[in-house]
RNA sequence: GUGGCAGUCUGUUCUAUCGCUCUAUGGAAAUCAUAGGGAGGAAAGUCCGGGCAACACAGAGCGCCGUACUUCCUAACGGGAAGGUACAUGGGCAACCAGGUAACAGAGAGUGCCACAGAAAAUAACCUCCAUAGAGCGAGUAUGAGUUAAAUCAUUCCUGCAAAAUGGGAAGGGUGAAAACGUGGGGUAAGAGCCUACGACGGUAAAAGGUGACUUUUACCGGGGGUAAACCUUACGGGUUGAAAGACCAAAUAUACCGGGAGCAAUUCACAAGCAUUCAGGUGUUUGUGGGUAAUAAGGGCUGCUCGCCCGAUCCCGGGGGGUAGGUCGUUAGAGUAUAAUGGUAACAUUAUGCCCAGAUAAAUGAUAGAACACGACAGAACCCGGCUUAUAGGACUGCCACCUAU
RNA sequence: UGUCCGAUGGUGUAACUGGUAACAUUACUGUCUCUGGAUCAGUCGAGUCUAGGUUCGAGCCCUAGUCGGACAA
């Protein structure tokens, strides 16, 4: 069930008092233009992984640019989370993850890719010198 | 055919793979399967109006806010349609025509303001003008005084200039954004719509046309501005707050209240106060404080368990209301839309037939690969409609005007 | 989603009912000093967020837009 390329409900984070815990509280680092926080916290779902994304208001004025930056990151999200997720189900934790982009202009979805990759491999690795 | 102006419509398409969301069907159910739907003309700005909802509300007035040529359309509007008037533009010799713009009621109700300049910026009167008046100045004639002769002095008369003052008058005065109807004639001391003719403007009345704004004609009247996007007057309209409105369901924890169960400690001394008995004392009784003796209680906290320590008169069980997290509704079938007919100049209305066309809730339309061409503008629903305003690559159509070509 | 404010020299603020946009500070020049600072004297620097309108004349009044901020959970 894991290696399919799905993004349904369950799978993004929609409780807003999770949301509020892991942005107070949650484990944060910096691969620009994206922020990223993650803190490994027992789940409902199945799913590993709840994740969200966001684009600031700051900066995208418009409200187009903003919607095809965060679905561009949402897809590369999908494509490539595999890796993550058997990793998580190995070691049998759960974790949310919040995407926060902070540049000022619209990336392509190759560029955007390729930074998601690198933050998807950073997560473990983060996880790795935490739990320690 | 080209260009300009005005208006209306349109707003990339297709294939494959991987996804998102909603609905229907199947299924015990699912993160499953199948089928279908899935942003806009402005979804934007939040500038108006309405629906819907909660609260408020006898009726009337004041205040506040908004609107302002007419008639119509509409659920309603500050919107639209058709007209009227004014203005500038283009065409035309002109009458007029064309499209455009207008916060287009009232300054003949009141208050305020009008810098600088200018005589004066609003119930005007500085200069000039005219009449009366003549301080005073100058020339001359005559007479007298004076002198050798003059000069000079005095008086009288005439004439010229003329200050102050009183009055008339509003024509002229380099300014200014704006200056008190224009021209001719009469009139006058000087002048003046003071009178008159023609013309312009405004008002009233009548007639004709028009539903009406208004237009045309005739008669009479009038003669001190502008500004209401300053206050204001008149007429009409407006209760307030917005889906974070509002309605319903409802964990966990605490708990008003109700029911059931368990528990709720005895005695004595001293002191103080109140009451009773006739003031005091004494006595009796009630309450409070302190001390002694006896008895130690359910339950709770610390802990893996025991002991121990602490809290301790309330504790346990059940019901229960309000209500938090959360969920459901509100929420998308409607002042809906397409076609046709009828009525109307038109906005629009009525009738008939067909259609169902986003509904998320940290928030759905994307990515990759390929193909086509004009190489894709502005831009993303959040309760729903009707408008307005603003942004907009390219394309299509209609009307008017100009130019060119052909007939 | 809704409501309400603001925008003036490089910076911080004025401009009362429309009438030549003012002050402080910064910068520059001079004075003073051996030099610098401070002091003192002077100069430069805006046409008022943008576009229209009303008016004889708009920073001010009206309309539309741009940007910034505050409030309501």
């Amino acid at each position: 069930m894991s290696t399919t390329l799905t993004l349904g409900k369950d799978e993004r984070l929609k409780h807003r008092k999770v949301i509020g815990q892991l942005f107070s509280k949650g484990h944060s680092f910096l691969v620009y233009p994206y922020k990223v926080v993650w803190s490994a916290t027992p789940l409902v779902s199945d799913f590993p992984v709840q994740a969200m994304f966001a684009v600031t208001k700051k900066s995208f004025k418009s409200a187009v640019k903003r919607n095809t930056m965060r679905r561009r990151i949402k897809e590369a999200y999908r494509l490539n989370k595999t890796g993550l997720y058997n990793y998580l189900i190995e070691k049998n934790i759960s974790m949310t993850v919040g995407f926060v982009y902070l540049g000022q202009d619209l990336n392509t979805y190759k560029d955007t890719e390729v930074k998601i990759i690198l933050i998807l491999r950073r997560l473990t690795e983060e996880y790795e010198k935490a739990s320690r």
